[in-house]
DNA sequence: TCCACTAGACCGACCGGTCTACTCTCAAGA
DNA sequence: TCTTGAGAGTAGACCGGTCGGTCTAGTGGA
């Protein structure tokens, strides 16, 4: 099959570039785990770069189902839905081994060195703040948010919160600190702006 | 001198290390810089993972010069002291170009894939906010944290949360998510545990 | 005289990437 | 229906360069 290979490897690469990062991971290696040979990848990709770039792609494409998933549900109140959204984040990086996030990850092992990646990773981050902005916002017409507070402010702060949390629970490969941040911040955010 | 080549590698490490991150920073690459041979680097450290080690060292020693400076001004209240900590590291991180913080970077990069680098670091993170801590349950004794806060779970919360806006100030290369995250935190955290 | 330190040639391993040869699949044309 | 040829994809040997690390020789101060 045309895709079979390209996504074969790119669902490998989800996972070698969450644990090793992009400089420790090795086509080589890449290729040994998945069977392939070298010219299969050089077909599919341009470049290691290339290929990191449309993991990062397929790791969006996740994030925004879960997104879909959370914020969708209308069973829930707006500020439920966002934090649905990081307890179901919490639980794939439980199956992941509290391996972190690895648009964490790869920003800060790349962003110092690559602007491609800083850009493209820090736009990733503008794409997820973005919904969890218009979700805020409805939480503060209904109530749920003091009337001063400034929902695109807080989606970031939520974000960036939730990065340190993770990078905390990746050094510990303890899920603690994910909830503590939670907990923390939804009680707080409803108190004041 | 005994000390000075040592010292000028150790100085160049903490730069290089906070913005190519460990990978990507190729011993001839510092070597090339410093004007040093190899044989001055192997005598001085053991392999590059122990050099690694040493600069993670030597930043350490940076913060607690940091923490020195503003958990001991006594002019200050307590809650104060903490924030100054903070502001003071952003002004750091200014004169490094927001490069955010080697240990979130390392972090990131190593704790994949390196027991070793990831329990020293985390060791870090322990050390500050057990200072940060102590601090915390200062403020919490003279009220500007309330009776029921843990200032142990607070200093934790207050650390990883300006790890992750570190992060975002990285991307970026702006201050902006630093400020924010401070001013959020504080203004919360003495409002409610 | 001794030894910390400098100096850099050298090592095997591995890096990302290229190249050529080959094997299929499948559509076009007789 | 059979032949054939194009192109997608497979396969891995091979490339120059760089990696972290070793080794030996030399230097200079106590």
């Amino acid at each position: 099959m045309t895709t079979t290979t390209r996504d074969r490897l790119l669902e490998a690469g989800l996972a070698l570039l969450l644990r090793h990062g992009y400089h420790d991971l090795g086509i080589q290696a890449l290729l040994k785990q998945t069977h392939t040979p070298k010219g299969s990848f050089y077909h599919s990709f341009a470049s290691k770069e290339d290929f990191a770039l449309q993991v990062i792609d397929r790791y969006m494409e996740e994030v925004h189902r879960g997104l879909d998933a959370s914020l969708g549900d209308l069973s829930l109140t707006p500020l439920e839905r966002a934090r649905r959204f990081f307890e179901l984040t919490r639980e794939k990086y439980r199956q992941d081994g509290y391996l972190g996030c690895m648009l964490g990850g790869l920003g800060q092992e790349l962003s110092g060195v690559s602007d491609t990646f800083a850009a493209r990773i820090e736009s990733c981050f503008g794409e997820v703040t973005r919904r969890l902005a218009t979700c805020l916002e409805e939480a503060q017409q209904q109530g749920e948010l003091p009337r001063d507070a400034d929902p695109r402010a807080l989606a970031n702060l939520l974000l960036n919160c939730w990065e340190g949390a993770a990078l905390r629970s990746r050094l510990s490969r303890d899920p603690a600190p994910l909830d503590r941040m939670l907990d923390f911040y939804f009680s707080a955010a409803t108190r004041a702006s």
